[in-house]
DNA sequence: TTGTAGGCGTTATCAT
DNA sequence: ATGATAACGCCTACAA
């Protein structure tokens, strides 16, 4: 079964091996590659056949080194298991190769640490641009990309004091959204189930807004009606339960992402607990499976493909010397399905 | 004519310009930085100070051209909102960035050409190694990796015949495990929501056991009782529903994976089909949610952040010279829990 | 222990 | 249209 190849030769073959197979100078083999426009037609071909007699392949870092271009995007995103950031890569990743160019991937756990140390890697490796996820950075992680005068896009997060180039969502707003949108159903008991709110604006963000549109409202938000957790289905139903526990009453639990709210929803399954009806539950960024759910779940579409489409194309857009808006807005609507409705009288 | 170049203003330090600072050669720079051990301890230090106070960062591109590494792996993976890829590629991206490798990834939509181009992206950009997903490839990617002699890890199968370094499951024999268990509870008429097999050893794999167990015990399986469905809830329950509607009649459905297993148990619950008494249902791969669930879904345990973490490790073994079974089975254990139950009488 | 110099594979600037 | 050759930034024998 196990075939032996008979040719063995030690390294690839390089652009001289294709110029000499070819019959012309390494100059011209580079530019009948690069620009085919300069060379005889003739000749062009004569090389491109020598390129696929040998099997050439080039040699990134040699052409990045004479070129001071890599070709590569860099991305530092936090754990992927989130399939939101999942999506953003992807479609990041398609955009980016449409383009010729490739994706350099480093992921974290949240820790502002390991992403300095990743992304001070990937400028190492000569990435032509990089992709960051929100505004909650080490400092010397700026400091880096100021040193390196490296275009970047933060991502998800808007800078509102317009110094960096961003494209995301306001997560305060949507949140508030959120917020109104249980009030105007006649809830005045709340719970919130927020993500970790440490190096995450986000998450911040999106607690504020609850906070805010409540108040502004006249409601309070006692400290035991809040849970921090991590994202993760398991901990949204451990979360409902530490609530329902230890501050029960509340007719609606505003959720800091969907996998949370899924899990606060299953947690009601498990006790028979029926939503809508004695408890009203809101997710956030309307993941693929909150609108196969029965019921649906109410949540706030954050387009995650486009946010990583539109980072890439804005790089793009910027290594090819455009102009871009430094700050782009994208709408994240509120979702409106099954899993919220009256307070219960 | 010699002209001395001053750092410009705009370009980023090189190793010459901490030489300059440090009062050392340009070699000795070089070494304090990459074998301490052979300088003397002071002039390390004069050399670490120089670098901080230039901010000196490596040209990577120079290095691996000087060194033939680019401590870069290259890991070629379908859309990471499959979770068990993104679990995977996670991972792997831990293994590596522990070893001072960075990832370089690429994601295709299960598209061999699509797929070979990205690989060739990724070997041009120098990557030491690669981490493939199943064996179905294009032809002339083998070939592309034979001639680069670039060592690579196949992921998720087994390559039986021995030939490419693997790492992954037996799903032919967990799929046998699945099919055993719902014909020990009684059950006699199944139905497969498979995975697409085009291009999809996995999903070939696992609708060949179930068919396999089925004919052993003398139950057939006829292509009215078979749908392929792209990896997706939604699909899943779009599946169940054109099952029940063509051919009814079965009291067991066997599953590509777990998002179908989800969706099809989504549609049960929207038409009040009671699981696992009126139908069974099964998945594979164990995501995250399929233990959440109330009931739990019975399904395959695939450890995808195991492989992805393995894969890693196997690599960076090679790459050490160190060598490594060329076959490494994981196992996949069947998860028995509330989705199949006896077959209705 | 430290320095000198050649080479890694490609592009780009000159000539021709 | 093509060719010679100097960068590009770093590593590493080989010398000192």
């Amino acid at each position: 079964m196990l075939k032996l190849r008979p040719m063995a030769l030690g390294s690839n073959p390089k652009l001289a091996d294709v110029a000499r197979a070819a019959g012309v100078s390494l100059a011209t083999a580079s530019r009948a590659l690069a620009q085919p426009d300069l060379v005889r037609a003739k000749t062009c071909e004569r090389v491109r056949d020598a390129v696929n007699m040998l099997g050439y392949v080039p040699h990134g870092a040699a052409r990045a080194l004479a070129t001071r271009r890599s070709k590569t995007i860099g991305a530092v995103f936090p754990p992927l298991d989130n399939p939101i950031f999942a999506k953003a890569t992807h479609a990041l990743s398609r955009e980016l190769s449409q383009a010729g160019y490739t994706l350099l991937l480093a992921t974290h756990d949240y820790d502002p640490g390991a992403e300095l140390l990743a992304t001070r890697a990937l400028i190492e490796r000569g990435v032509d641009g990089l992709v960051l996820v929100g505004m909650d950075h080490d400092p010397g992680l700026y400091r880096l990309l100021e040193r390196a005068s490296l275009p970047y896009e933060i991502t998800w997060s808007l800078d509102h004091g317009g110094y960096h180039h961003c494209v995301g969502v306001s997560h305060r707003l949507a949140s508030v959204h959120v917020a109104q949108h249980l009030l105007d159903l006649g809830h005045r008991e709340f719970a919130v189930i927020a993500g970790e709110t440490a190096h995450n604006d986000r998450a911040r963000d999106r607690l504020a807004g609850a906070r805010e549109a409540l108040a502004s409202r006249g409601i309070g938000l006692p400290s035991s009606r809040v849970r921090e957790a991590p994202f993760a289905v398991a901990a949204g139903k451990a979360a409902l339960a530490g609530l329902l526990a230890d501050a029960p009453g509340f007719t609606a639990v505003i959720c800091g992402n969907d996998p949370l709210a899924i899990g606060a929803l299953l947690e009601c399954r498990a006790r028979g607990i029926t939503v809508p009806d004695q408890l009203s539950i809101a997710g956030f960024d309307d993941v693929d499976l909150a609108a196969e759910l029965t019921p649906g779940l109410t949540t706030v579409r954050v387009p995650s493909a486009e946010i990583g489409a539109r980072a890439g194309k804005r790089l793009l857009a910027r290594l090819a010397g455009k102009r871009v808006r430094r700050m782009e807005e994208i709408k994240a609507p509120l979702i409106v399905r099954g899993t919220t409705g009256p307070a219960p009288a």
